[in-house]
DNA sequence: AAGAGTTACAAAACCGATTTCGGAAGTCAA
DNA sequence: TTGACTTCCGAAATCGGTTTTGTAACTCTT
C-alpha cells in the first residue's frame, strides 16, 4: 500500500507493449532470442515510462546486492578519523564506475562490530567487507574466513595467506625512517607507537627495530612509548620520551595524528620543531600539510588504497582466487619541514626542556 | 546456485520445527496469534540454526530497504571534506542506534550527482536521501520533492517552506561575528566567501552585512572575496584583501578550510596571526585546534548535525508532516587564538604588508 | 445440543524481478 | 508434404520473506 508512488515496475511495462515480462526481463539484459523489432518496442517503453528495476527484487532473484560494506570504529565522541575518511572518498569513488554501492556502519566496540558483521552477513545486505585497522588476531578476519563471506582487508594479520589483502611495507617504512634520521645526524631517535593489536603498530615497532639494528644500534625500551594512537596519545608520549634524562631528539610517530599531538606538545614548551625536536608522522594526512611546521610525514594515499581495495573486492566476488590478490605497497617519505638535523645533544635537550618546564610554560594552549 | 553457504532461510526453520513459514514469520514478527508452545519450539529453532531472515525478501515485500542514502560531492582528487566526515560519522552512529544502514556514494560533478540520486530513488535501493551543502536553488530537492521522495536537507534553498531541514543560524552568526571583531577594535573587516549558489556562503554574506549595518557602517564590496571553498581559495582570498590600499585587519571566513588557507598565507609573509591579521573560520572542525595558533571558528558540530538530520529523516519516513520537522540551531563562536585586537591600521598594516612582499617572503613554505 | 465465537495454524497470494520450460510459427531439407 | 530445426516469446517457477485467507478444532453461549 505505502508503495513509492510513480515506481512503475517490469509488469506496467510488459502490458503496455502488450508481451509477457519475462520478455521486457530478457530484452534488458541482453538475451539474444528477441525479435528486433519487439527489443525496440520494449526499449522505447522502457524509456517512455522511465522504467528502472528494482535492486530488491533483482537482488532476491539474483543472490547479490552489488552493494559492499564497511564498518569504521568510532571512539567516544572523538570525531571521526581522518585517515578513514579519505579511504572511503576513495573506495566510493571506485564502486561508483563500477555501478556498485558502499554501505558504511559505525562500530563502538569491537563486540559491537562482530556484532555488526554479524548482521550485515546473515541478513546478505552486502556482497563483501572491507576490513580497515586489522588486527595481529582480528576476529573479524576470524569470522569472515570461517563463514567464508568475501573480504578484503586494508592491513595484514599475524597469519595473511588465506585473504587478499592490500597493504603497506610498514616495517621497510619505519626502517627508512630509522636511516633517515640518523643520517640527519640524530642519535637518539623515540618511537611512538600504539596498541600492538593493531598490526600495524606492530609492523612499524618492529621496522624501528630493524632500522636501529642495521645501524648496529641496540633498541633502548625506554624510547618506544605506546599511546592511543591519537593526537591526546602524541601528546601524553612526547612528554613521556622528552622528560627523559636522556631524551630522543627525533620522534617517530606510527600516526599522523599521534605526530600532532607531539608537535603540540613541543609548541607548548617552546621546542622548535625541526632542529629541537624532529618528528616525523605516517599517513600523508592533507592536514599536515597545514601544521606549522608542515609535517613530515610517510603517505600512502588513503584515497588510492581505498580505491585498490575495493578493486580487490570486486575480483573476489568475480571469483579471482583471494590469494592471488593480495599486495604490498611502498610508503613514501613526503619531506615537509618538521625533519631537520639536531641542534642540540640529548643531554643539551633535557636540559633545555627542564628549564621550560619550570617557567610558565609557552603561553600558546587554547583559549576559552 | 551461488547461494551463500550456510544460509539459512525461513523455509529450513519452518521445515525443523514443522510448521508453516507464515508461522514461523509471524512468530518473528510478534504476532498474537501463536500458542506459547509453539512460539516457544520456533524461537528454539531459530536460535538452533542461527537464522536471521534475509533482508532483500523482506524488503521486497514490505516496500522498505531499512537504508537511507548520501551523496557526496567529490572533487577531483582533492581528498574528503572533513565537514561531511563528522557529519557521516553523526549520521551513521545515530543509524546504527535505530537499526538502519548508510549507502554513501559520491558524484563528481552536479550532473552526476543528480544521475546517482535518480538511480537510487528508481531502484529503490534507500528509503530516502541525507541532502548537504544546499544550493540556493537546489536541482535536488527540487527532483526528490517532485518525485515525492522521503529527505531532509542540512541548510537551506531560496524556498524552505516545503520540506524538512536543520540549519544553522548563518547570519546571525556572522552578524555577531562582525560585532564581536568590532568591539575588538577591528574597524576594516574583510569577507572570504564561496560560491553565492552554495546556500550557507550566501546567507554568511547576509549576515556580515547585516552586522555591519547594524554598526551603522556601510558594507564595501572591495572587502568580500569570493573563492573556492577550501585552503587554496582562503590562501588567494587572504591575498586579494590584504593587497588592498586599506586592507582589512580581520578576515571572517565562511569555512574553516578557507581560514586555514588564510593563516597559511599570513605565515608565508610573516603577518602575527591575532593581532597583525585576526582570522575566524567556521565549522569547528578538530584540525583548528591544532594550527598554530589555534583557529577561532564558529562551531556548529558536524556529527550533532549528522544525527538530527538522520532522526529527522526516520520521522518523516514514519509519516510524520516534513513542514513540521524544520528546525534552526545557532552556531556558537570558540574563541581560541586566532582573533584578537589590531596591532595597527590598516595602512600600516598594508605598509607591512608590502615591505614583506618585498623582501624575500618568510621562509615557511614547503620543503621537497 | 446447535449456532456463534475463538484459537492456532496451514495454505496460498504477493512483492518484482530473473530464469527455465515449452510450444507455436516459420524455415529448410528430404 | 512431412519431420527436424530455428526463432521468438508466453507461462510458470523461483528467490525468501510477509500478509491475507481459510478452516479444523475448541470453547462458549442459551
Amino acid at each position: 500500500m505505502q508503495r513509492i508512488p510513480g515506481s512503475v515496475t517490469i509488469d506496467d511495462v510488459a502490458r503496455h507493449v502488450g508481451v509477457a515480462k519475462g520478455t521486457v526481463s530478457r530484452v534488458l539484459n541482453n538475451y539474444t532470442d528477441i525479435s528486433d523489432a519487439t527489443r525496440k518496442r520494449i526499449l522505447q517503453a522502457v524509456k517512455e515510462l522511465g522504467y528502472q528495476p528494482s535492486a530488491t527484487a533483482r537482488n532476491l532473484k539474483r543472490g547479490r546486492q552489488d552493494t559492499l560494506g564497511i564498518v569504521i570504529p568510532v571512539g567516544h565522541g572523538s570525531g571521526a578519523d581522518p585517515f578513514l575518511a579519505e579511504f572511503i572518498d576513495g573506495i566510493a569513488r571506485a564502486l561508483d564506475e563500477l555501478g556498485l554501492d558502499l554501505l558504511v556502519t559505525t562500530a563502538h566496540s569491537r563486540e559491537h562490530m562482530i556484532e555488526t558483521l554479524h548482521r550485515l552477513v546473515a541478513r546478505r545486505k552486502v556482497d563483501g567487507f572491507i576490513i580497515t585497522r586489522t588486527e595481529v588476531n582480528d576476529p573479524r578476519i576470524a569470522f569472515l574466513s570461517e563463514k567464508e563471506f568475501p573480504f578484503v582487508a586494508h592491513g595484514r594479520t599475524s597469519d595473511p595467506s588465506g585473504y587478499a589483502w592490500f597493504d603497506i611495507d610498514n616495517e621497510a617504512a619505519f626502517a627508512d625512517g630509522v636511516r633517515h634520521l640518523y643520517s640527519l645526524g640524530h642519535e637518539r631517535i623515540g618511537f611512538i607507537g600504539g596498541s600492538l593489536e593493531l598490526n600495524f603498530a606492530l609492523q612499524r615497532l618492529h621496522g624501528y627495530r630493524q632500522g636501529l639494528e642495521a645501524l648496529g644500534v641496540r633498541h633502548d625500551p625506554d624510547l618506544e612509548s605506546l599511546q592511543d594512537v591519537s593526537e591526546k596519545g602524541g601528546f601524553a608520549g612526547a612528554e613521556a620520551l622528552l622528560s627523559l634524562d636522556k631524551p630522543p631528539t627525533a620522534l617517530l610517530c606510527v600516526t599522523d595524528a599521534l605526530a600532532i599531538g607531539v608537535v603540540q606538545f613541543c609548541r607548548k614548551y617552546g621546542l622548535k620543531i625541526g632542529s629541537d625536536v624532529t618528528v616525523i608522522g605516517y599517513d600523508g594526512l592533507p592536514v599536515g600539510e597545514y601544521l606549522d611546521p608542515p609535517l613530515t610525514t610517510f603517505s600512502q594515499s588513503a584515497q588510492d588504497a581505498g580505491g585498490r581495495v575495493a578493486r580487490k573486492l570486486i575480483d573476489v566476488l568475480d571469483g579471482t582466487d583471494p590469494k592471488s590478490l593480495q599486495a604490498l605497497a611502498k610508503a613514501v617519505l613526503i619531506r615537509r619541514a618538521s625533519d631537520g638535523a639536531p641542534s642540540m645533544t640529548p643531554d643539551e635537550l633535557s636540559k633545555l626542556f627542564r628549564d621550560r618546564l619550570n617557567h610558565q610554560p609557552h603561553s600558546d594552549t587554547k583559549g576559552e
